[in-house]
DNA sequence: CAAACATATGAATAAGTGTTCATATGTAAC
DNA sequence: GTTACATATGAACACTTATTCATATGTTTG
Protein backbone atom coordinates (compact mmCIF):
# COMPACT_ATOMS: atom_id res chain seq x y z
CA UNK A 1 0.00 0.00 0.00
CA UNK A 2 1.26 3.62 -0.66
CA UNK A 3 2.05 6.09 1.51
CA UNK A 4 -0.35 8.62 0.41
CA UNK A 5 -3.60 6.86 -0.03
CA UNK A 6 -5.83 10.48 -0.31
CA UNK A 7 -4.81 11.98 -3.17
CA UNK A 8 -5.93 8.76 -5.52
CA UNK A 9 -7.85 11.44 -8.02
CA UNK A 10 -5.73 14.03 -8.26
CA UNK A 11 -4.68 13.74 -11.76
CA UNK A 12 -0.35 13.87 -12.84
CA UNK A 13 0.75 16.95 -13.18
CA UNK A 14 0.92 17.53 -16.69
CA UNK A 15 -2.46 16.11 -16.91
CA UNK A 16 -3.99 19.13 -14.55
CA UNK A 17 -2.06 21.74 -16.62
CA UNK A 18 -3.46 20.50 -20.09
CA UNK A 19 -6.68 20.49 -18.15
CA UNK A 20 -6.40 24.45 -16.94
CA UNK A 21 -5.11 25.40 -20.37
CA UNK A 22 -8.17 23.72 -22.39
CA UNK A 23 -10.34 25.17 -19.97
CA UNK A 24 -8.93 28.75 -20.27
CA UNK A 25 -9.06 28.18 -24.17
CA UNK A 26 -13.26 28.16 -23.08
CA UNK A 27 -13.06 31.26 -20.90
CA UNK A 28 -13.51 33.44 -23.45
CA UNK A 29 -16.14 35.08 -24.56
CA UNK A 30 -14.95 35.34 -28.31
CA UNK A 31 -13.64 31.89 -28.24
CA UNK A 32 -17.31 30.38 -27.22
CA UNK A 33 -18.60 32.52 -29.85
CA UNK A 34 -16.36 31.43 -32.51
CA UNK A 35 -16.97 27.48 -31.45
CA UNK A 36 -20.95 27.72 -31.74
CA UNK A 37 -20.56 29.18 -34.95
CA UNK A 38 -18.59 26.47 -36.08
CA UNK A 39 -21.06 24.41 -34.08
CA UNK A 40 -23.28 25.28 -36.93
CA UNK A 41 -21.32 24.82 -40.05
CA UNK A 42 -18.53 25.59 -41.91
CA UNK A 43 -17.23 28.91 -42.10
CA UNK A 44 -14.62 31.04 -43.69
CA UNK A 45 -12.61 33.51 -41.56
CA UNK A 46 -15.10 36.61 -42.83
CA UNK A 47 -18.17 35.30 -42.40
CA UNK A 48 -17.15 34.61 -38.45
CA UNK A 49 -15.72 38.05 -37.99
CA UNK A 50 -19.39 39.12 -40.26
CA UNK A 51 -21.22 37.23 -38.24
CA UNK A 52 -19.82 37.97 -34.77
CA UNK A 53 -18.81 41.57 -35.46
CA UNK A 54 -14.66 41.08 -34.72
CA UNK A 55 -12.06 42.62 -36.51
CA UNK A 56 -10.69 39.43 -38.97
CA UNK A 57 -7.45 40.12 -37.33
CA UNK A 58 -8.81 39.15 -33.97
CA UNK A 59 -10.94 36.50 -35.07
CA UNK A 60 -7.88 34.78 -36.59
CA UNK A 61 -5.64 35.73 -33.78
CA UNK A 62 -8.05 33.49 -32.09
CA UNK A 63 -8.51 30.87 -34.33
CA UNK A 64 -5.14 30.29 -34.03
CA UNK A 65 -5.44 29.30 -30.08
CA UNK A 66 -8.24 27.02 -31.01
CA UNK A 67 -6.30 25.09 -33.94
CA UNK A 68 -3.51 24.83 -31.52
CA UNK A 69 -5.64 23.07 -28.76
CA UNK A 70 -6.85 20.88 -31.64
CA UNK A 71 -10.54 22.01 -30.70
CA UNK A 72 -10.98 23.12 -34.36
CA UNK A 73 -9.77 22.42 -37.85
CA UNK A 74 -8.96 24.93 -40.93
CA UNK A 75 -9.71 23.38 -44.30
CA UNK A 76 -8.26 25.72 -47.21
CA UNK A 77 -10.22 25.86 -50.32
CA UNK A 78 -8.90 28.67 -52.72
CA UNK A 79 -8.45 31.74 -50.64
CA UNK A 80 -10.78 30.97 -47.79
CA UNK A 81 -9.59 28.77 -45.49
CA UNK A 82 -12.91 26.97 -43.62
CA UNK A 83 -12.83 25.77 -40.33
CA UNK A 84 -14.91 23.27 -38.10
CA UNK A 85 -14.83 21.86 -34.79
CA UNK A 86 -12.54 19.08 -34.31
CA UNK A 87 -14.47 16.47 -32.81
CA UNK A 88 -17.22 15.88 -30.43
CA UNK A 89 -15.53 17.17 -27.17
CA UNK A 90 -16.63 20.52 -27.90
CA UNK A 91 -19.99 20.29 -28.01
CA UNK A 92 -19.81 18.30 -24.91
CA UNK A 93 -17.93 20.39 -22.50
CA UNK A 94 -19.59 22.93 -23.18
CA UNK A 95 -23.07 21.12 -22.87
CA UNK A 96 -22.09 20.37 -19.25
CA UNK A 97 -20.78 24.20 -18.67
CA UNK A 98 -24.40 25.06 -19.72
CA UNK A 99 -26.29 22.46 -17.81
CA UNK A 100 -24.68 24.71 -14.22
CA UNK A 101 -25.20 27.94 -16.10
CA UNK A 102 -28.77 27.58 -17.28
CA UNK A 103 -29.88 26.00 -13.88
CA UNK A 104 -32.35 27.46 -11.47
CA UNK B 1 -32.28 46.58 -39.36
CA UNK B 2 -30.70 45.54 -36.56
CA UNK B 3 -27.50 44.13 -36.15
CA UNK B 4 -27.34 40.38 -34.14
CA UNK B 5 -26.60 37.12 -33.67
CA UNK B 6 -29.42 35.84 -34.77
CA UNK B 7 -27.87 32.22 -35.35
CA UNK B 8 -30.12 29.26 -33.93
CA UNK B 9 -28.08 27.95 -31.58
CA UNK B 10 -26.05 30.82 -30.42
CA UNK B 11 -26.79 31.21 -26.78
CA UNK B 12 -28.40 34.26 -25.08
CA UNK B 13 -25.66 37.08 -24.27
CA UNK B 14 -26.45 36.45 -20.72
CA UNK B 15 -25.76 32.97 -20.82
CA UNK B 16 -22.94 33.64 -22.86
CA UNK B 17 -21.16 35.16 -20.05
CA UNK B 18 -22.09 32.96 -17.71
CA UNK B 19 -20.51 30.47 -19.16
CA UNK B 20 -17.15 31.72 -19.86
CA UNK B 21 -17.29 32.84 -16.68
CA UNK B 22 -17.56 29.50 -15.29
CA UNK B 23 -14.83 27.80 -17.59
CA UNK B 24 -12.54 30.80 -16.31
CA UNK B 25 -12.67 29.16 -12.92
CA UNK B 26 -11.71 25.72 -14.43
CA UNK B 27 -8.89 27.53 -16.24
CA UNK B 28 -6.99 27.97 -13.17
CA UNK B 29 -4.27 24.90 -11.99
CA UNK B 30 -4.34 26.52 -8.44
CA UNK B 31 -8.59 25.78 -8.58
CA UNK B 32 -8.83 22.98 -10.23
CA UNK B 33 -6.17 21.32 -7.55
CA UNK B 34 -8.38 22.54 -4.88
CA UNK B 35 -11.22 21.05 -6.24
CA UNK B 36 -10.09 17.83 -6.83
CA UNK B 37 -8.76 17.70 -3.21
CA UNK B 38 -12.68 18.98 -2.56
CA UNK B 39 -13.55 15.47 -4.51
CA UNK B 40 -11.80 13.41 -1.98
CA UNK B 41 -13.70 14.81 1.31
CA UNK B 42 -14.48 17.78 3.11
CA UNK B 43 -11.54 19.48 4.04
CA UNK B 44 -10.73 22.58 5.76
CA UNK B 45 -8.32 25.36 4.48
CA UNK B 46 -5.39 24.35 6.42
CA UNK B 47 -5.93 20.88 5.05
CA UNK B 48 -5.92 22.37 1.53
CA UNK B 49 -2.85 24.81 1.62
CA UNK B 50 -0.85 21.64 3.68
CA UNK B 51 -1.79 19.31 1.03
CA UNK B 52 -1.33 21.62 -2.28
CA UNK B 53 1.56 23.12 -0.86
CA UNK B 54 -0.17 26.90 -1.29
CA UNK B 55 -0.33 29.80 1.26
CA UNK B 56 -3.59 30.09 3.42
CA UNK B 57 -3.88 33.08 2.18
CA UNK B 58 -3.70 32.11 -1.61
CA UNK B 59 -5.71 29.32 -0.75
CA UNK B 60 -8.67 31.05 1.27
CA UNK B 61 -8.62 34.11 -2.08
CA UNK B 62 -9.61 31.12 -4.32
CA UNK B 63 -11.92 29.45 -1.96
CA UNK B 64 -13.65 32.71 -2.20
CA UNK B 65 -14.04 32.50 -5.88
CA UNK B 66 -15.06 29.26 -6.68
CA UNK B 67 -17.64 29.79 -3.64
CA UNK B 68 -19.41 32.97 -5.68
CA UNK B 69 -19.38 30.82 -8.70
CA UNK B 70 -21.96 28.42 -6.66
CA UNK B 71 -19.02 25.69 -6.98
CA UNK B 72 -18.31 24.67 -3.50
CA UNK B 73 -20.10 25.59 -0.18
CA UNK B 74 -18.51 26.15 3.12
CA UNK B 75 -19.84 24.75 6.46
CA UNK B 76 -18.31 26.15 9.43
CA UNK B 77 -17.65 23.98 12.82
CA UNK B 78 -16.03 25.83 15.71
CA UNK B 79 -12.81 27.70 14.01
CA UNK B 80 -11.94 25.63 11.21
CA UNK B 81 -14.43 25.77 8.01
CA UNK B 82 -15.34 22.96 6.07
CA UNK B 83 -15.17 23.08 2.31
CA UNK B 84 -16.92 20.39 -0.13
CA UNK B 85 -18.38 20.37 -3.21
CA UNK B 86 -21.69 22.07 -4.25
CA UNK B 87 -22.99 19.73 -6.44
CA UNK B 88 -22.23 17.00 -9.55
CA UNK B 89 -21.52 19.27 -12.46
CA UNK B 90 -18.25 20.13 -11.14
CA UNK B 91 -17.01 16.39 -11.69
CA UNK B 92 -18.80 15.98 -15.18
CA UNK B 93 -17.38 19.17 -16.26
CA UNK B 94 -13.81 18.13 -15.20
CA UNK B 95 -14.28 14.58 -16.73
CA UNK B 96 -15.44 16.37 -19.79
CA UNK B 97 -12.45 18.06 -20.15
CA UNK B 98 -10.20 15.18 -19.26
CA UNK B 99 -11.51 13.23 -22.13
CA UNK B 100 -10.27 15.80 -24.32
CA UNK B 101 -6.87 16.39 -22.72
CA UNK B 102 -6.30 12.60 -21.97
CA UNK B 103 -6.99 11.61 -25.57
CA UNK B 104 -4.32 10.20 -27.99
C1' DC C 1 4.41 39.80 -63.96
C1' DA C 2 0.99 42.79 -60.99
C1' DA C 3 -3.19 43.61 -58.61
C1' DA C 4 -6.86 42.20 -55.63
C1' DC C 5 -8.41 39.39 -52.16
C1' DA C 6 -8.39 36.29 -47.83
C1' DT C 7 -5.96 35.14 -44.00
C1' DA C 8 -1.94 35.16 -40.75
C1' DT C 9 1.29 37.35 -37.78
C1' DG C 10 4.25 40.58 -34.89
C1' DA C 11 4.38 44.45 -31.76
C1' DA C 12 2.17 47.47 -28.66
C1' DT C 13 -1.26 48.51 -25.42
C1' DA C 14 -4.84 48.07 -22.07
C1' DA C 15 -7.36 45.24 -19.09
C1' DG C 16 -7.55 41.28 -16.18
C1' DT C 17 -5.73 37.93 -12.69
C1' DG C 18 -3.14 35.04 -9.00
C1' DT C 19 -0.04 35.48 -5.45
C1' DT C 20 2.10 37.72 -1.48
C1' DC C 21 2.13 40.56 2.48
C1' DA C 22 -0.07 42.74 6.09
C1' DT C 23 -4.07 43.06 8.60
C1' DA C 24 -8.86 42.22 9.90
C1' DT C 25 -12.59 39.23 11.37
C1' DG C 26 -14.48 35.45 13.81
C1' DT C 27 -14.21 31.70 17.28
C1' DA C 28 -12.72 29.05 21.39
C1' DA C 29 -10.20 28.53 25.68
C1' DC C 30 -8.32 30.55 29.62
C1' DG D 1 -11.53 40.60 29.04
C1' DT D 2 -7.19 38.56 26.51
C1' DT D 3 -4.69 35.26 24.11
C1' DA D 4 -4.27 31.94 20.48
C1' DC D 5 -6.00 29.98 16.49
C1' DA D 6 -8.48 29.60 11.78
C1' DT D 7 -9.99 32.03 8.06
C1' DA D 8 -11.03 36.24 5.29
C1' DT D 9 -9.80 40.44 3.03
C1' DG D 10 -7.53 44.65 0.90
C1' DA D 11 -3.66 46.54 -1.61
C1' DA D 12 0.34 45.99 -4.42
C1' DC D 13 2.89 43.61 -7.75
C1' DA D 14 4.16 40.59 -11.49
C1' DC D 15 2.33 38.15 -15.03
C1' DT D 16 -0.91 36.95 -18.57
C1' DT D 17 -3.98 38.00 -22.36
C1' DA D 18 -7.36 39.94 -26.00
C1' DT D 19 -7.61 43.45 -29.08
C1' DT D 20 -5.89 46.83 -32.47
C1' DC D 21 -2.85 48.41 -35.98
C1' DA D 22 0.29 47.62 -39.47
C1' DT D 23 2.27 44.41 -42.32
C1' DA D 24 3.31 39.89 -44.24
C1' DT D 25 2.01 35.56 -46.48
C1' DG D 26 -0.59 32.90 -49.59
C1' DT D 27 -3.96 32.50 -53.53
C1' DT D 28 -6.45 33.66 -57.74
C1' DT D 29 -7.23 36.45 -61.72
C1' DG D 30 -5.96 39.38 -65.43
Amino acid sequence: MKNNTNTNNMPEAEILYDLAELFKIFGDESRLKILFVLGEGEPCVEEISDKLNMSQSAVSHQLRILKTSRLIKGRRDGKRIYYSLADDHVHSIIAQGREHVEEE
